[in-house]
DNA sequence: GTAGTATTGATACTGGGTCTCATTGTGTGC
DNA sequence: GCACACAATGAGACCCAGTATCAATACTAC
């Protein structure tokens, strides 16, 4: 589980200390997405001596490696899921907070029919779909 | 220009007040998105006594009416735009700024699919489109 | 082991946004 | 027109996520 994350960051170049290997647990432990707040609530929680930039600081290296990626809650919070480092977007269950990872299924003729409307040259996008999980649609 | 947001704000039921009249003119004023920084700063800057708070109110209220939409800018900063109140997604010239809107242009085709795929019931979702306007492609 | 350097935690700081509350200004009914 | 009830205001305190600083510490290579 989190022996992945820890391995990716070795190959990345980064040295593996003891309070990455906590936060990495932590992450790991969680599925489905998880905020900033939530990490710095439970490294405190176990009183993992784990300062809070170390915590932002591990995120934004996994985030640099794709290991990790901000998604804008439809709250405006935001929050980071674990996902592959491919290019794919985020599915969000906003009763559990489960997340899916869906590849691209058809975005691209999208952006192409948006660029030829308007004339722009698209270089990036963000799709983020939310809904209910499954489960959850199937617990109510 | 800025009448077209009061008079919707008149409709929707809410008192017209002066500092309403005039961060809706600063509104109109800016085309492509702003943050509230700037219209902190537009306000400051012309020594308009309207303070913050009475700014991120009208914002709120105007995002409730849909006359206005937060957008996350790929640097992580959330800008508003001013916008028609039906559903559609927005073009951001990385360049300039400048804002266009997309009507749904195949956009439910991509979400069935991902809905199919992953379970999910899809409630709703966002997407942002971050690229370069004509004008700023052909000033390069 | 040692050295050199990446990493750490504490803490101060920033910037966006919210809350509170006494004061002011609007729309409405008359 | 006028008065009144209540929505809206501004000042400032506050909150929270995230960043910057910096001296102390822990890794890794050797």
């Amino acid at each position: 589980m989190s022996d992945e994350l820890l391995r990716a960051l070795d190959q990345a170049g980064v040295r593996l200390t003891g309070p990455r290997r906590e936060i990495a647990a932590l992450i790991a432990k969680r599925n489905g997405h998880f905020t900033a707040a939530d990490l710095i609530a439970d490294a405190g929680k176990r009183r993992l001596g784990v300062g809070r930039a170390t915590i932002f600081r591990l995120l934004d290296l996994l985030a640099e490696q794709g290991l990790v990626e901000r998604v804008d809650l439809p709250d405006g919070r935001h929050a980071y899921v674990p996902c592959e480092p491919s290019h794919h977007h985020h599915l969000v269950c906003v009763a559990c907070g489960a997340i899916a990872e869906v590849e691209d299924c058809g975005i691209d003729a999208v952006t192409a029919e948006a660029s030829r409307r308007s004339g722009f040259s698209i270089e990036s996008h963000r799709l983020e779909l939310f809904g209910r999980c499954p489960n959850c649609r199937s617990a109510n």
